[in-house]
DNA sequence: CGACTTTGACCAGCGC
DNA sequence: GCGCTGGTCAAAGTCG
């Protein structure tokens, strides 16, 4: 049901104030320029909002983000019929029932085995972004299905949790809306991407996307070293050449200049856009 | 018909 | 132990 109307609402694009990333031992917040790689600059030139005071990243809805729950890691689509026991071959002539309940009792089992008290599951890498956007979901370049619907306690916007539609990739990703600012949606990713985003352009082609949708304050600024590197997981390798003459000011009035400054071939509002190509080292070094 | 969303049910962790 | 809450499952519904 108005899934056209959606996809179009993610045309939108958002504008991202920054995040919270937590990685284990690593943990901290950054705001959008630091993301870009220009820490330097005040987040006031983008989209804040008003007269809100901005909380601090650690203490927003976000804390979801620091309560890991490592309960709920994922159970790969087909983890069960991989965990068959030796066992099992040793009925074969189990009833169609007594099937069923051996099969559900291995779930349980593997279940269980995965998360015995005590045995702590090596956290998931968790990211969140606080973007500014009309639109609950937005693009980010990869596929994603929703599975999941809570409302959230002392929040009125209900959290909506998406997981990537590639197979044997167990990422995750959660989309809620900041109790304090409304306008402001917080997407949390849970795990790395085991492959390559597939960012197909809408519409067989690359969406033209107007200046006012994508100003192309976007594009990446030359590598540079953060500790944020690691983000670089969450998202696609777009590395593109920026052109800082268009980095906009806060009066700036986009002009369809704007929109071919810079060879993008992935402009479409992807989060990719959003995360500058410098995050390119690995985490684990 | 396949891909996707919606939504109620279920389960586990946690605090009391 | 109980209730609350977050996270996930899975059937049903929707859409192209």
């Amino acid at each position: 049901m108005m899934k056209t109307e959606k996809r179009e609402d993610r045309e939108i694009s958002p504008f991202l104030n920054g995040g919270i990333f937590d990685y284990g031992d690593q943990r901290g917040s950054f705001g959008f320029m630091e993301l870009l790689g220009f820490p330097e600059f005040p987040q006031s030139i983008f989209e804040l909002p008003p007269p809100t005071p901005q909380p601090d990243p650690a203490s927003l809805p976000l804390d979801s983000t620091s309560e890991i729950t490592t309960a709920n890691l994922p159970t790969t689509p087909n983890s069960s019929s991989i965990s068959s026991s030796s066992d099992e071959a040793a009925k074969p002539e189990a009833t169609a029932a007594e099937e069923e309940a051996e099969i559900e009792k291995e779930k349980k089992q593997t279940k269980e085995a995965t998360k015995k008290k005590g045995q702590k599951r090596p956290r998931e890498p968790r990211v969140a972004f606080m973007t500014k956007s009309e639109v609950d979901h937005l693009e980010d370049g990869y596929r994603w299905r929703k599975y999941g619907q809570k409302a959230v306690k002392n929040s009125p916007f209900p959290r909506s949790y998406y997981r990537c539609t590639a197979i044997a990739c167990g990422v995750k990703k959660r989309v809620e809306r900041s109790v304090t600012d409304p306008s402001v949606v917080v997407t949390t990713y849970e795990g790395q991407h085991t492959h390559p985003s597939p960012v197909v352009p809408r519409g067989g082609q690359m969406a033209a996307r107007s200046p006012q949708q994508m100003p192309d304050f976007f594009a990446a600024p030359p590598p540079r070293p953060t500790q944020f590197s690691f983000l670089s997981s969450y998202l696609p390798p777009a590395p593109r050449p920026v052109d800082f003459r268009h980095v906009p000011s806060a009066n700036h009035v986009p002009t369809a200049e704007d929109g071919r400054c810079c060879d993008r071939t992935t402009s479409d509002g992807l989060l990719q856009d959003l995360i500058p190509g410098l995050m390119v080292m690995k985490k684990e070094d």
